[in-house]
DNA sequence: GTTTTACTTGAATGATCAACCAAGAAGGAG
DNA sequence: CTCCTTCTTGGTTGATCATTCAAGTAAAAC
């Protein structure tokens, strides 16, 4: 029903680009209508304002969160360590396809956007869940190499936080040294935390405690 | 000489809130002038543009960064890594004050200016450049506990782009938590990676190599 | 004491903004 | 065929945007 319609599809992928290339704010309705081939008339016939648009937007960077950036990182290895690092090469790749000027959507969207505009925010903090979520079953997947009781859920937040701050920084410098300076660092610290991994039927590195 | 102009200070001080605030478009000239108290002839007496005026808040954010980022968090400590999450410290104080909702104006800007905006970039990134040289000092005080050769600006890099990630996930999350996760596991970086502290006349805990 | 320079005043400009609306096209339901 | 819902068209609205300008004030320079 709603699915079907091929202008309000095309509205939402037209702002999905110029939200992330030009921010919210940045983005003009005329700038998007003309991206989008529609008339004004059109887009309040699907949206009641640009801020419904852009909570739609959210959504659909929710539903694509899985299939475009996680699933594609994931196949490129089965070790969970290298699954994480493969999501952030995945960032590295738009860095580099920008000139380093562009990074997540989601990112600028988080520092935009009105706090008080507590929908859009409660939906870009869903995203940043969702994200979470997928570095913690990687960890999850190492829980024992990891020491007990190791909080994932905050190890996973720090990823994020790697990750988005290294590709703020890399827009600024106009180089992807910061970023990979960043990531250089975090893997160091996975080298630090985690003991070796457990060969399949040695226990010749017990681990420390 | 230009010094010494009461409206041009006016501007650049409600300008340097309004943008940590409400952004750059998000601040418009009205909200700006209003604030300060200034018409706006007067303004375009002292700056050319909104752009000229961006350019100077980035310049006096450059000269309040040691008075009133580093210099207030290197008094509360004199040990180096102390230091360095004082500074953050400092951060979660803003945080908390804004309602998780503002963190670092730089980050901010980093994220929402054109690309293109070359002059306003170069001075968010020595604006960067300033701070990873705070932390970069503390590194430089303890550096015999870090492995030999290290990089400490990446690792000062690493800070700040824990940091900023973390500012920006309280901000959607409207919780310190995430901010509190990042420093947190960025302790558990710094724990890792040095070796004790020496103690003076002791040599008893050599260190790892 | 007159000229000059530095600054202020606030209305006006034209561009652009998000949003609205009356009119009509298209196509399925009855 | 007629009705009704769904969607499109594109001109229009009034607000707001950054910027400009002519006129004026005040104090230093000469």
């Amino acid at each position: 029903m709603a699915k079907s319609s091929g202008t309000r599809d095309r509205l939402i992928h037209s702002a999905r680009f110029l939200f992330w290339e030009r921010g919210f704010a940045g983005t003009s309705m005329s700038d998007l209508l003309a991206h989008a081939g529609v008339n004004s008339g059109s887009f309040y016939h699907f949206f009641e304002s640009k801020e419904a648009l852009l909570r739609a937007v959210l959504e659909q960077y929710l539903e694509a969160l899985r299939p475009q950036v996680v699933d594609p990182a994931f196949q490129k290895s089965n070790q969970p360590v290298e699954r994480i690092f493969a999501i952030l090469a995945g960032y590295r790749e738009r860095i580099l396809q920008t000139d380093c000027q562009y990074g997540c959507p989601l990112g600028r969207l988080a520092l935009e956007i009105d706090p008080e505009n507590r929908p859009a925010h409660k939906l870009i903090a869903e995203n940043f869940q969702g994200w979470i979520g997928a570095v913690r079953e990687c960890l999850e997947a190492i829980r024992a190499r990891l020491p007990k009781n190791y909080d994932l859920d905050a190890l996973a937040t720090y990823v994020l936080a790697v990750m988005e701050g290294g590709v703020m920084l890399s827009r600024s410098y106009s180089s992807v040294v910061p970023f990979d300076r960043a990531v250089a660092q975090l893997r160091e610290h996975f080298r630090l935390l985690l003991t070796p991994p457990a060969r399949p039927r040695s226990r010749v590195h017990a681990g420390r405690v």
